[in-house]
RNA sequence: UGCCCGAUAGUAUAAUGGCAGUACGACAGAUUUUGGUUCUGUUUGUCUUGGUUCGAAUCCAGGUCGGGCAACCA
């Protein structure tokens, strides 16, 4: 019996547009501004959209709603679909609402025509101070009335370039009188004498987002055209354009915007982090992009798990960023080679095991997978690296770790016994001393000795030094935006530490960016594909394992 | 003192007039050659006041709280 799974409020709407014939199939679009890179904010609407148009059989459009050339450049564009590839999703038709500038001018003269729009010669000010505010009526412009014939030769000449940035608007003849603001006879273009990154200088007069969006979607058939919620009271002008030019009714849908906490999630403040240097670049590691989750080792299937988790809503909602790295680990458990590497390293000495002798002892690579992933070989000798967190000279209660005369087990290898450490002069120890059991050999050990404890270690003369970065929360509190003042006042002075030196396993020599590691009991790592050298790897962690003895430590 | 939207465990999300369920978290236990994984159990919730109804998280009214709206941004 299978259980039915409840459908979010878009779904609803579609199954009811389908069912009644309002539309014989769907068609959406995800529609970026090419004016920064994507985030894990627009993972949720791109899994929405795709999603939807996937369940139901239809098609999604990807769009760039590249109507402000001041911002918009094709960098953007370029990673954008990226991004967007990488989650997973391909899109039907690849457009621009630049492509539409000529549709677009018509469907202004249009509209002027039929005495629904006028150019204003107002200036900045003056509109805005005649607009009134949402507790008073705004007043007619002085050139609200001119003749049909004159709005539609000014504009023309606004189109030639003849009037300077700023000297005159088109605006739509609405309602200075409406409680929506948006209503006040909003502006539908305004003069720019800047290029644009595909039109170059073929136009001086771009459209406002309110009179592009619905039109775009609208040319392209786009039944369901889904926003996020400050979009709403745009909806009933993004009807009234749609209405007065009687062209294809597109409808618009709105959600709640996705909120991670302990991070910020508006392109604006991405991009002061870029610009101010406070981080290496949109694709830092510890961003939310997708470039930067990517480059920190996040899969695509774990955005996507992550994005179905949440759901879809109306309301505002503040998700705990560790339900994203629960999505993390549940896919790197899966999926993630095991390997072992010692990052704040301490010797440990078997003294009952011959100098000079190695041998090779097995590793399986994933106990997740059916057959272990398969197993690979590891160099055993005399004098290991193990993490000096490890070893306890005067054990905690419950310590099932190293302490003199506690036995712990070399992972794949033998049972050792602590017989004592040594140290330097400020009383810092610098080794720990142990004998090893013979006979508890992995694999061959019959003693029916049980060890509570198990550690991992690397060979001292096999292994390989490494850099390794590790990431923590970007920002202290978690809604950095809330509060007043400055956001990056609240920036995270511990959200990168860099270990230069950690000690791994020989075959992480080989280890390349794209891949997924799980260093034994230390969590997620990932080859850096800026930092990382042929034969030289640099690593990024991208989420610790689950600790329950540090949890059980803190109480 | 305008208009629009919203409110279910700590965080999210179901229940579409009929037993308030699920996930993450937290807590306890079992298993484990990763204090990982897996498994079991426990914990915590319908903003408020009325109304309609045999029956309300759900419908209606008032209130409270939260978010959005006054860019030639999207």
């Amino acid at each position: 019996m299978s259980e039915e799974k409840s459908l979010n409020f878009l779904e609803e709407i579609i199954e009811e547009d389908l069912r009644t014939g309002k539309y014989k199939s769907i068609h959406t679009r995800f529609p970026p501004e090419p004016n920064g890179y994507l985030h894990i904010g627009h993972a949720k609407s791109i899994c929405l959209n795709f999603g939807l148009a996937d369940k139901y059989g239809g098609k999604t459009n990807l769009r760039f709603d590249d109507t402000n050339p001041v911002t918009e450049e094709t960098e953007y564009v370029d990673s954008i679909k990226e991004d967007v590839r990488w989650l997973g999703f391909e899109w039907d038709g690849e457009y621009f609402a630049s492509d539409y500038f000529p549709q677009l001018f018509s469907f202004a003269c249009d509209l002027i025509r039929n005495g629904h729009a006028y150019v204003d010669d107002s200036n900045s000010e003056e509109i805005a101070a005649s607009k009134g505010t949402p507790t008073t009526t705004g007043k007619n412009s002085p050139f609200r009335e001119r003749s049909i014939e004159e709005n539609l030769r000014l504009f023309s000449e606004m189109k030639e370039g003849i009037f300077p940035d700023g000297a005159k608007v088109l605006r739509a003849k609405i309602d200075m009188a409406s409680p929506n603001m948006h209503l006040r006879d909003p502006i539908m273009y305004r003069i720019r004498h800047v290029p644009h990154h595909r039109t170059g200088d073929k136009w001086c007069i771009y459209p406002m987002y309110d009179f592009a969006h619905g039109e775009s979607d609208s040319i392209e058939n786009i039944t369901h055209s889904i926003c996020t919620l400050e979009f709403e009271v745009h909806r009933p002008l993004y009807q009234w354009y749609i209405d007065k030019l009687g062209i294809f009714p597109s409808r618009q849908y709105e959600f709640a915007r996705l909120n991670l906490n302990y991070t910020v999630m508006s392109k604006r403040k991405l991009l002061q982090l870029v610009n101010e240097g406070l981080v290496d670049g949109w694709n830092d590691p510890r961003m939310p992009t997708l470039s930067g989750l990517r480059r920190r080792g996040y899969t695509p299937e774990s955005i996507r798990n992550f994005c179905e988790r949440i759901g879809i809503q109306r309301r505002e909602n503040i998700i705990d960023v560790g339900l994203l790295e629960f999505c993390v680990r549940e896919d790197l458990n899966r999926i993630a080679e095991r390997r072992m590497a010692v990052l704040d390293p301490i010797k440990l000495v078997i003294t009952n095991y011959p100098v000079g002798q190695t041998e090779i002892v097995l590793a399986e690579n994933n106990p997740e997978k059916e057959d272990h992933g398969g197993v690979r070989e590891l160099p055993f000798c005399r004098e290991l690296w193990i993490e000096a967190e490890d070893f306890m000279e005067v054990p905690a209660k419950k310590w099932f770790r190293l302490a003199p005369g506690q036995m712990v087990r070399l992972k794949n290898a033998y049972i050792v016994q602590c017989e004592g450490c040594v140290k330097d002069g400020d009383g810092k120890v610098i080794e720990v001393h142990c004998t090893y059991l013979p006979e508890t050999r992995s694999g061959s050990d019959h003693s029916g000795i049980n060890v509570k404890g198990t550690i991992h270690w690397v060979s001292v003369p096999h292994a390989i030094g490494s850099e390794l970065r590790l990431y923590d929360r970007l920002f202290k509190m978690e809604d950095p935006a809330s509060e007043d003042g400055d956001f990056k006042e609240h920036l995270n002075p511990d959200s990168l530490q860099v270990i230069r030196h950690a000690w791994l396993e020989p075959s992480l020599s080989q280890a390349r960016a794209g891949e997924f590691y799980q260093f034994i009991r230390k969590g997620y790592f990932t080859p850096d594909h800026m930092l990382s050298q042929e034969g030289r790897p640099v690593f990024n962690r991208t989420v610790t394992l689950k600790d329950n003895w540090a949890k059980t430590q803190k109480k």
